[in-house]
DNA sequence: GTCTATAGGATGATAGAC
DNA sequence: GTCTATCATCCTATAGAC
């Protein structure tokens, strides 16, 4: 019997997303997915060719998020470093979801070739803020580290929109050796 | 046959923590294990009475050495703040292949009765450091998101040794609102 | 202590009816 | 678009021989 909700498609990757966000990719079966929403596990290849296929569709956005942040904070990393601190904690915040789920299966971005655009973006963020000094590397991390940390454990837009200028304030101490906040 | 190396009860820890802490606790196979070991499924089984049976071998210590540390900071949490930052920091790096293997795979952690103990630790850790405040709170996620960062974004004894100062100077700033360092 | 053999179940995926 | 039925493959775990 077909279902009243035409937009199967979407709200398969709803349920997805919150289930791959909670238990992480592998630990999520398509019978789960299939069960919550009152289908069966072949209905869900009739909307994706794959399990995999239906992780990229989720990851998609996300991506390409990333790459237009690198693109834009590029330039002026080094002189608004408060500027680029900003928008990497409002991007987190935005794929919040997909966020937690990859960190939480660190497995899946090998196996969605993820690798060569992802592996290693942090570090490629790190340079970009504060050079090749190794102390200062080390304060980057604590500072990206940290603001990653909050919009994980300070879920919900209310939070995070009240946590925002606090918990960028306080990466930006990290990262900075003599306050000038 | 019997194997040279009388202790493959250790050994199988040694191989299985290495794999847990990159593939995660549910994607490690007994099969990839015993194969590495050169035994068998079924030899594994005399060593331990369950795949569960070996994780809590693995994840003991860890445990044990976490409440330790809390009721050794809980006194002193408020005074010498970077003391705890100190031992919480070392305490991370000791266990860091097990704690590498728990935030790949947080499913284990209810499979295990670890939630009672183990559930609430960071913000548990967050009170103790700052108390109620809201603000304080974000600051102190900060800090402990960054060094937590630190040890599994710099992996290795030496690396570890390396950062420590700097790591911890970083996440005391971003503790404190009036620079004291 | 280690083996072979197997039970019992879950998984991703496909074929074909409606 | 969704179904039933099925496949091959993997998993944890056990029984019993050596």
């Amino acid at each position: 019997m077909p279902r009243l909700n035409t937009d199967t498609r979407e709200e398969v990757k709803t349920v997805a997303l919150r289930l791959f966000s909670t238990r992480g990719f592998e630990q999520t079966s398509l019978r789960e997915i299939a069960e919550e929403l009152g289908i069966t596990k072949a209905a869900l290849y009739y909307h994706f060719a794959s399990k995999h296929d239906l992780l990229s569709a989720l990851i998609t956005p996300l991506v390409e998020d990333l790459q237009a942040f690198f693109a834009g904070a590029e330039a002026r990393a080094r002189t608004d470093q408060r500027g680029v601190l900003e928008d990497y904690f409002d991007m987190c915040a935005r794929h919040r979801q997909v966020f937690a789920g990859l960190l939480r299966d660190v497995q899946v971005l090998s196996e969605l070739d993820l690798v060569a655009t992802m592996i290693h973006w942090r570090s490629r963020l790190d340079a970009m803020l504060v050079g090749d000094d190794p102390v200062d590397r080390v304060r980057a991390v604590v500072a990206l580290g940290g603001l990653q940390d909050c919009v994980i454990l300070f879920p919900g837009d209310a939070a995070t929109a009240a946590i925002r200028t606090h918990a960028i304030d306080a990466a930006l101490r990290a990262l900075t050796p003599h306050p000038s906040v």
